[in-house]
DNA sequence: ACAATAAATAGTAATAATTACGATTTATAT
DNA sequence: ATATAAATCGTAATTATTACTATTTATTGT
């Protein structure tokens, strides 16, 4: 995923290109790592003062519903980060305090043996969790 | 854990053994599944009907610190059940709806080929969500 | 049993993230 | 340029969680 598909994308969907999503696409492309909407509306505040929640947590919602953006959830506050490029499922080791990650490849749910077949299964989560070295220092 | 062992973790560790505790040990231990705070609140409604939010909260925290019950949020939403009696650690496949739970024998951290040593690890999360047999009829 | 003490609780307020809403502005197509 | 529907702002509502103070209560030692 990068910008100017995300761009096609939203286009195609119909919904209009504004400034402010152009910003909040390029703000994710340029960081690479989970921000909250605290931190969109943070780095987004010398452009757009009056930047809004209600703005920031519905464009961020519809990124996520075309894919654009994947969501996780860390001590309670939702994060938001680029999708990978890599089209392959995988998972992340994340940094608690900056949001950094680094892949992982294998997805545990292919070696997994107990029986699930007691639970109509709906998704998964695994993550790995600590402190990136810029972080620890 | 079981309540008598709980109990005696409690008054071990200097903690007084009142009668809302008692009865939030026995909710968790008759329940097995992953519970709210506001779920706690109305199971236990009838016997404590002003019971607080600060108790429950403060005392969910005690259970937490003491290893009798553990921790996850799902949705936003911090949620507790007693601790396995499997010594061994290992997750769970979850239900979305009634917290209900089945243990996932394998731990996918000792599978994991990536190189972790850039971070200084402090965790991990496991969880398959779905919905059990009696959420989906 | 009684009194002393520190912990636990109730009642309520504060905090924080997220969602919702009506009025206004703006991107886009005609 | 105009029309139209979507996007945004400013603000309020909602929800889970945490915090505070006065009061109550479990525990300990007498
Ligand atoms: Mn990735
Ligand atoms: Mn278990
Ligand atoms: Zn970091
Ligand atoms: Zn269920």
């Amino acid at each position: 995923m990068d910008v100017l598909r995300a761009i096609k994308l939203l286009k195609e969907e119909g919904y209009k290109y504004t400034d402010k999503r152009k910003h909040m696409l390029q703000l994710f492309a340029d960081e690479k790592r989970y921000l909250s909407a605290r931190e969109v509306q943070e780095f987004l505040k010398t452009n757009f003062p009056g930047l809004s929640f209600d703005t920031i947590y519905r464009n961020l919602s519809i990124f996520v519903d075309l894919g654009i953006l994947e969501e996780t959830e860390l001590d309670g506050e939702k994060k938001f980060r680029y999708t990978c490029p890599s089209g392959k499922h995988h998972h992340h080791l994340i940094c608690l305090k900056c949001g950094k990650t680094k892949e992982i490849d294998a997805c545990p749910m292919e070696k997994v043996t107990t029986d699930l077949s007691e639970f109509q299964i709906t998704g998964h989560k695994f993550e790995i969790y600590g402190y990136c070295s810029q972080c620890t220092a």
